[in-house]
DNA sequence: ATAAACTCCGTACATAAGTACGGGGTCAAT
DNA sequence: ATTGACCCCGTACTTATGTACGGAGTTTAT
């Protein structure tokens, strides 16, 4: 059983993080003895890690609720995978399509020859 | 000269939006006659139309500020150009990252026999 | 001339994911 | 027993980009 601060330290997130996830719903309020101290074991700090995980692969908290909820059905799990594939592939999309249009400008201010005029600018006019 | 609502119109932008901009600071608040109403001519026009562009460029508004600052001096934009290259080829890089490691995840939901353990789940446990 | 539509201003609210603050209680060490 | 470190709670603030609201004044159409 550890203390707050301890387990934020553990896992390397602040202390006022574990207490929004609190309050967020995402984890449970762990028993409070006499102190009114939170005190954590290890189911909470694996549940907090899986958050952890789940938030660098890129979901978002409220994706992270329902991953959790949705315990061990491997369909849905696949399910919400797949729909988070779409999203990426189509940002990715975007991004490239926005490279190319900013890469074409900063080529043709390489090719300008009048450094008082900018093909970008004139272009936005 | 026309009235904030019809500018609105003609951009396909709110009322609020237009408003939104003058007190960013990215537009002057314009000409307000006796009726204490915004007129807008073509100068203001155009220069909303610009910063519409931009922003579709993925440009920030802090940005587009800039960019209309910097007024027609051409290196200064190629080098704003390189910068948001520069992000947007590391965010297309992570992303890339980001699919593989959901697609692997969906991969083996679907190579999964047992329907009530999801190798997803168990691999954030 | 009256009603509908438009605009004004300042303020609050929205999202996402936290961070910061302030005044107080508690725990550990000296 | 006092100091410093730790924790409590509730609330406000942050960034970015707007959206919504409410009460008042103005303009336009009938």
């Amino acid at each position: 059983m550890k203390t707050i601060g301890k387990l934020a330290k553990e896992l390397n997130i602040s202390i006022e993080t574990i207490r929004f996830y609190e309050r967020q719903g995402l984890i449970e309020q762990p028993l409070k003895p006499e102190s009114g101290y939170r005190m954590y074991g290890d189911a909470l700090t694996s549940q907090l890690k899986f958050i952890l995980k789940a938030k660098a692969l890129g979901f978002t908290l409220k994706e992270i609720e329902s991953l959790m909820s949705l315990s061990d059905s491997c369909a849905d799990i696949e399910s919400m995978g797949l729909q988070k594939l779409n999203l990426i592939r189509n940002k990715i999309a975007d991004l490239q399509r926005l490279e190319k249009v900013i890469q074409d400008m900063t080529d043709s201010c390489k090719a300008n020859q009048d450094p008082q005029s900018c093909p970008v600018i004139n272009s936005l006019k």
